[in-house]
DNA sequence: ATATAAGAAATTGTATACAATCTCGTATGC
DNA sequence: GCATACGAGATTGTATACAATTTCTTATAT
């Protein structure tokens, strides 16, 4: 991807983890495509990316969607991101130079720091980033690219099923697990990385079929 | 991706697999065009996907080019197939259906039988089949999608740093591995994943970069 | 009034024309 | 002879025109 189609496709992929974009919106080529000066092709490239990477769904001859994650997605999801980052922070624990150790502790204080006075989605934002550069330092590539994707996908999954756990609870597992690189304790790490990864599903409010048909008929018999 | 371009899609990956097209050959776009008789926009869509999958590298303004992977992105691939299959090969144990059972013991068996009159790339596809078999029956999609794609770098990996061990061992530790998935033991599936992976990228033979220089100096002062 | 069919509008899919970029050979100056 | 500059050729990148498909509206028959 050249300049303009990162520009388009970060612009994009912004805008659905921040829910400017909406689970199941469609995607007009046409429109994204006049809103950035261009035309559709390179829409047409970013919008097949993001389609690989799960982040919109495209429907042959019927255009692109923004993703919906069933509950089963989402599992899948969480699943494979407590696989990858256990492996990842355990790497990372052998291989942290002492400048990644202090680049990941100010992100740890930056997060602490910004508590209160900072929106919501760069609180989010932020944690992601704290996964990613684990990811960053395990030193294996796919560890990036595969998390990138999946912590996206995290972020869609949190605003259709409710946000996880307080910013206080995940600044202090940051906190934690950042000790335990440093500690080079690979045990404590993956222990305290899986504990934060459980905790942030548990939060996770899966509303089920039966119970959301139920709230339907309740929405059209009600006044 | 559409029927038009799964098939182009399919073709040239079968031709990077079975080296028909050899690393850093470049793929231009009108000429794979005209062999398939569509124009240049169904092939850019085609070489996009695979540049994401690594199996091409695409090199701004100047063209896609066959992956011609380092000795440092062997070693990610095998060490990101190794964290991936070890925990898929445990899933499997605990998911496997008797039918999913039976599918597998067949791969096995027609991989034992069809030894000696067959085909070398058939029989490195049937390998690889056997690997993404368990990552379906581990029931989680991205186990599947990361690990397609791993194993069609691990055939690039293999063409240029040498086979790996004999067809039969292979076919031994699978015919092992599916015994553990059928006895549910997670412990000894895992292990025995894990030595049959790490045994093919024993049997890699890497030349390092001073070797290779040398050996050029050789050949240009030899005769 | 409802169901069905036809057609108009909107959207995606494909081919093609043109622009931008890079490569490589050739000429020119020193 | 060597380096540099220029230009032709080849290739990718982008926009646009047209084709195919789907969706939505509207007309018509029952």
């Amino acid at each position: 991807m050249n300049a303009k189609e990162i520009e388009i496709y970060d612009k994009i992929k912004q805008a659905i983890i921040q829910q400017k974009l909406l689970p199941n919106m469609q995607l007009v080529e046409k429109e994204i495509a006049e809103s950035f000066g261009v035309s559709r092709t390179p829409v047409r490239n970013v919008l097949r990316r993001l389609a690989y990477e799960r982040l919109v769904k495209i429907i042959a001859n019927r255009g692109a969607f923004v993703t919906s994650s069933s509950k089963r997605e989402a599992t899948e999801v969480f699943e494979m991101r407590r696989i990858l980052e256990v492996e990842a922070v355990k790497k990372a624990c052998q291989l942290a130079t002492a400048e990644q150790l202090f680049e990941l502790e100010q992100m740890v204080e930056e997060e602490e720091n910004s508590h209160l006075h900072i929106d919501y989605y760069d609180a989010i934002q932020m944690s992601g980033d704290f996964h990613l550069k684990i990811a960053e330092i395990a030193g294996n590539s796919y560890f990036y690219q595969y998390l990138e994707d999946l912590i996206s996908l995290t972020h869609v999954i949190i605003s259709i099923y409710g946000k996880t756990q307080e910013e206080k609870d995940a600044c202090l597992h940051h906190r934690h697990i950042f000790h335990a690189i440093k500690k080079r304790d690979e045990q404590l790490a993956a222990e305290l990385a899986l504990e934060h990864l459980i905790d942030m599903e548990e939060h996770l409010q899966f509303r089920d079929k039966n119970q959301f048909s139920a709230s339907l008929t309740e929405i059209f018999n009600n006044n």
